[in-house]
DNA sequence: ACCTGAACACCGTTCAAGT
DNA sequence: ACCTGAACACCGTTCAAGT
């Protein structure tokens, strides 16, 4: 038989089956419980081919949370066209990462795990590149946006802080309301009373207006405005939702 | 041989070195790099013993993550004590949980890690029990605390939210910002240029502004009134962080 | 040139045998 | 009553043998 010569197509297809295969185990069983075994198990190949393409368990977790990025890169850059205030796009984005949380939990909760220096350690330099390329690519609609507003003065950079930090400031605040209710996310039980869609719109609107983020909540009504830009922005994602039992409720 | 008949006192101590043992591990390879065996050829006991006290890794996991929570309330019950007024003893507060962040890097990444449902399905109802119970008293010290400034009329709850929100808002505003600084907070490497005290000074400002809990930053000069305080109260933790050769820079 | 799966080292957990 | 460590099932990774 003459030697197979593989071409970009087939094995980034390869690629892709396992992944996916790894990513239906980990919505079922959860990031710890899944081994390769298990993911070669679902795969159409063998152990040795798996590894041909990560090097390792931690390989192809990354590989995981790089796709991940690439999905919320996606609603990002859709919330961020939305025809509204800057203001306004900023929150939609917020909420786009948390639509990406309740329709990929599975992509959610790997992109947590493989932030953490032992996954680095263990994977190849070109998956930890192209990670470090994407979230610059989604910084970079951070910062689009926020300069958009600067430009338009609907705000002023508060004079002991640079772009960077209001731009992480406004990541780190939908991580921590997004990570810490991420189990309610999924699960209806909601034994504390916090909704996750309700805590994340006070604590931006608080958030934006301690940063003089014109126009403040009291002068617009953002909640009318969100609703509008969800139905026109995420109309499809928001389907999905109510199909998963899972509507907004604010 | 007369059988063995064993004290609580010592079969206290001895989950103690156990937990020590781990602990120390965790320091020097990480959390997902410790195995029982290591643990056990650290202690002076067998294997069996260990599995005694704990049913399994991830109930010894949880074990560590409760020993995170009750330093930490420690910390935030000396901070809460601070003769301040409320907004500023809530800003000593969340400092204090970037000191244990600092101090205690096994510990804070022991914790972050516990917090999984895999660990929960595989722990004892007991710890379980016992996590839930420190995580109420936590509670408390912020629910006191936002009693007193309501009670002296520094702030009002916002009409859409009340106490448990306002607690979880800030709590999530720490644990965005120290989580995702992490990284930085052992390394001094500062690849961007966030520096965690800097970034949390900011956001609690910003966060508390944006509630209108006064006195405001701009009535009131909180930077200096943070430093008095820390030398105040976490004096010993302040030299300790020194020693390390990280010294708070705002 | 590419694929396979047996083989190996290691890890978590148990429990029969000891004192 | 308590402790031990050999034994077992399972997991991640490799690589000699195949086509």
């Amino acid at each position: 038989m003459a030697p197979k010569i593989l071409d970009e197509h087939s094995l980034q297809a390869r690629e892709q089956e396992i992944i996916d295969a790894a990513l239906a185990l980990i919505a079922r069983e959860g990031v710890a419980n899944v081994t390769m075994d298990k993911v070669v198990a679902k795969v159409s190949y063998s152990k040795g081919t798996v590894y041909k393409h990560f090097t390792g368990k931690e390989d192809l977790l990354l590989a995981i949370g790089n796709q991940a990025i690439t999905i919320m890169l996606d609603l990002f850059f859709r919330a961020s066209q939305y025809p509204g205030c800057a203001r306004e796009r900023m929150l939609l984005i917020n909420f786009s990462y948390l639509f990406y949380a309740i329709l990929h939990p599975a992509l959610f909760m790997s992109a947590m795990c493989s932030k953490s220096p032992n996954v680095y350690e263990k994977s190849t330099i070109k998956r930890v590149q192209e990670q470090e390329h994407l979230e610059m690519k989604l910084m970079g609609i951070f910062f689009n946006l926020i300069e958009e507003a600067i430009a338009d003065k609907s705000f002023t950079l508060p004079p002991d802080m640079d772009m960077q930090q209001i731009c992480f400031a406004n990541w780190s605040l939908g991580y921590g309301v997004i990570s810490l209710l991420a189990d309610e996310v999924e699960s209806c039980s909601g034994r504390t009373g916090l909704v996750v869609e309700r805590e994340l719109f006070n604590q931006n609107n608080i958030f934006l207006d301690g940063l003089r983020w014109g126009p403040l909540s009291h002068e617009k009504d953002y909640k009318a405005g969100l609703k509008e830009a969800l139905e026109q922005v995420f109309g499809e994602e928001l389907a999905r939702m109510k199909a998963l039992g899972r509507e907004l409720n604010f």
